[in-house]
DNA sequence: ACGCGATAAATCGTACATTGTTTGTCGAAA
DNA sequence: TTTCGACAAACAATGTACGATTTATCGCGT
């Protein structure tokens, strides 16, 4: 399939949620992304009317789009009062961060046990292609890292636990791409995933598991930083 | 609060997802209720038609219940085809449960580290009404466990894992108020949870998360195994 | 038994009514 | 003059009704 050069990250087989009428499914897409690219503000109010406006449709398709998102859980509603974005702010991600440092590597070990040649020649691939664009295109090495971590993941048996990764992993990625790495985390990134392939190749599980984990809590770590520094900046 | 004997599960706080309008909000807990509680059989349709006239509003309000349900996973909707319920099967049950086990732990470590002697106290108070009760009324001990688990988890800071954890509990009571307990598993409950609050008491949070590990992986053999057995009664 | 077309049924979008909330103005008291 | 509160008008959420379009059902003819 993606043999061009120009990766999009894609989710996991059977995962995507959509499936609302045509009308309702590109809105909640739309909303949805205004708000984890941050084009929506943190509880910002949605009013149904001026969405409906903005997007030429009738109300209900609205109400229902923020209904699906609210229990996807990035819409807040209070009773006769209407919705709200809720914030993705630094306890959100840290939550999210620690529920994958948790997950992640349980995952991650399933898949040394089940990896195909074919699996670790495309993870090759696409580390030869996150290499190759070193962080030039923030956007690209984003896509290309969600890519490098969706064949390990992609075809795990525990469709809720791939569900789940790839629900805060779309998060993840939007936030992350609002910040630059810093030199010791391009480092950091590069040599994890050079160690993690060569554990796949091993067939050493337990150790893919571990440096898993230490390379989900170092990326939260990282983006939390910047988080927290930009909010000073902010403030100071 | 419940100082009576007739315990109900509560969620932690500020968890409850609800706050639609006063219709929508009832709508969905009935329409969810009857998912989990096994009264809507899988893969049913959910004709929203039917629904507005049973509950005795119009359908807008079953509509957004229904979305909301989606973006919950409790159900399934295909474009111009409406709404099914999703089967809550073994699949289903086994992914929760080995979520659980990956989650847990971490959540019983920072209690063990965070427990108050009050918390201690109602834990063997509830584990006093758990051994009093002692499996005569199954309901009864589901909702007691529930609640004993919650003194734990309540106040954890990462709220998105308490939650899911909360979500997931949700259904799991349900399903397994479907079956009877073996003796064998009823003797390991009360076990490790005495040994439990030993390891709190005791300031061991290593040893608490270990041993949640397995409380929670036993729980799950233990429903799965009802339910392959009831499943393979149904065929032959 | 098997298409196949008419009819029934259900989803989905639109428009509207009702109810509750927010806002802004006016006037009186400090 | 400023502040506070009552009141009214605008606004927005929620519920109802309806029509258009798609899908499911059923009977008929082959």
């Amino acid at each position: 399939m993606a043999e061009t050069s120009d990766f999009k990250a894609e989710p996991p087989e059977g995962i995507d949620p959509i499936g609302a009428s045509s009308e309702g499914a590109s809105l909640y897409q739309l909303i949805r992304e205004d708000i984890i690219e941050g084009r929506l503000a943190a509880n910002e109010r949605l009013v149904v009317t001026d969405l409906a406006r903005r997007h030429g449709t009738s109300t209900n398709p609205v109400r229902e789009a923020l209904q699906l998102l609210r229990g996807e859980g990035f819409v807040t509603f209070v009773a006769n009062r209407g919705a709200r974005v809720r914030p993705i702010d630094q306890d959100f991600v840290r939550d999210i961060y620690e529920i994958g440092v948790l997950i992640e590597p349980a995952l991650t070990r399933w898949f040394v046990n089940m990896a195909t040649s074919e699996d670790i020649a495309e993870l090759e691939r696409i580390q030869g292609l996150i290499e190759e664009n070193n962080f030039a295109d923030t956007f690209r090495h984003s896509e290309l890292d969600t890519a490098f971590h969706t064949v390990m993941y992609q075809r795990h048996y525990n469709r809720h636990a791939a569900e789940l990764w790839w629900k805060h992993r779309e998060v993840l990625r939007a936030v992350s791409r609002r910040f630059n790495f810093t030199l010791a985390r391009r480092a950091a990134i590069l040599r994890e995933h050079r160690e993690l392939i060569a554990h796949i190749k091993a067939g050493n599980a337990d150790e893919a598991g571990e440096l898993i984990s230490r390379h989900v809590e170092g990326s939260g770590r990282h983006v939390l930083e910047q988080m927290r520094a930009r909010n000073a900046a902010r403030a100071g």
